[in-house]
DNA sequence: GCTACAATCTGTAGAGACTACAGGATCAAG
DNA sequence: CTTGATCCTGTAGTCTCTACAGATTGTAGC
């Protein structure tokens, strides 16, 4: 960590410039501060949160973290080794339980990837009555119960390029 | 859609049979109700739900996309297609879309694991490796030319194989 | 038919992760 | 110095489920 003056690459961003440059709602970088994902920024003289070039890092290490289906709590996790927390054991420990939850995410969206990709390849694209992708829905679970126990390996994953910063 | 009088093949399921096998959270089908999902079911004399064989198929359906990572409001387009037989041009380019998707996910996660599990091995030997997750998920996509314009479809989803009707 | 015990019913609350709003303070352009 | 956009804080609401409470039904056994 840096002293926070910056050059002029990035000149310290506020809350609203911050959210629109990552594209997250405004309300969202000022939750995961509250739940000690994001650390306290610096203010300015009228107490508004100013953001350097390292926290816009790590928010969207946190927003894609969230995309790709870890709950905030894993999130957190990784953080605690990126920062470099504990000891050597800790962060081994840590590291090979992320690597194994990862491996199994990995092996559920291949398997989505397949199915999907099966399915829309046999797709005629008009307007033909039967489409296989609205048949292979209704197969229930024939391939298996896909992944069973990992996928996101967490509920409420976030939705990709969903809530920018409000704009009525 | 057919009568509801049936042969034997499926007597009407009430909620919970329903919920037993297909294999989702009793509550959850109430909800799909709720939300307009599943039409109102027909009801036994005491107000219990009875379900057919349609309405169980129709959950499968709902259930199954959640798991392959659509939205309620996608599988209820999707659901809208496949009541009103429309044409699948419209299927097939959410599911391609969704499948570049889920590559990027699948190319993310790998450079997680890598990362983690080189950190992992220098644990090993260094006493305090450094862990550059955080700079490994920054331009995963988004730092095209306005920024979260890339991203596509999913909220919340579904985790493959989860819970199963209550049994305390 | 009557008695139990399970399963459903309804409505409401809770979890997790945000998202929105209200009423006031601050910033920055003119 | 004014003014409209932005930000502040706190609190309430949304979404997708899941759980619980108290009242009804369904049904198996006597």
């Amino acid at each position: 960590m840096q002293p926070i003056k910056q050059r002029d690459s990035m000149p310290l961003l506020r809350r609203g410039e911050l959210a629109a440059r990552v594209g997250c709602n405004l309300e969202t970088i000022r939750y995961y501060e509250g739940i000690g994902l994001l650390p306290h920024p610096p203010r300015s003289q009228g107490r508004h949160r100013l953001y350097d070039a390292d926290l816009a890092k790590r928010l969207r290490f946190i927003l894609r973290g969230r995309e790709l289906g870890f709950s905030i709590e894993e999130i957190r996790a990784l953080l605690a080794i990126a920062d470099g927390g504990g000891g050597c054991a800790d962060v081994y420990a840590l590291t090979t339980q992320h690597v194994e939850v990862i491996r199994r995410k990995i092996a559920d969206l291949r398997k989505l990837q397949r199915i999907l990709t099966e399915t829309a390849a046999r797709c005629a694209r008009d307007a033909s009555p039967e489409c296989p992708i609205i048949e292979a829905l209704q197969a229930s679970s024939a391939d298996g119960p896909l992944g069973a126990a990992s996928f996101a390996v967490v509920p409420n994953a976030r939705e990709l390029g969903k809530a920018v910063a409000t704009r009525p």
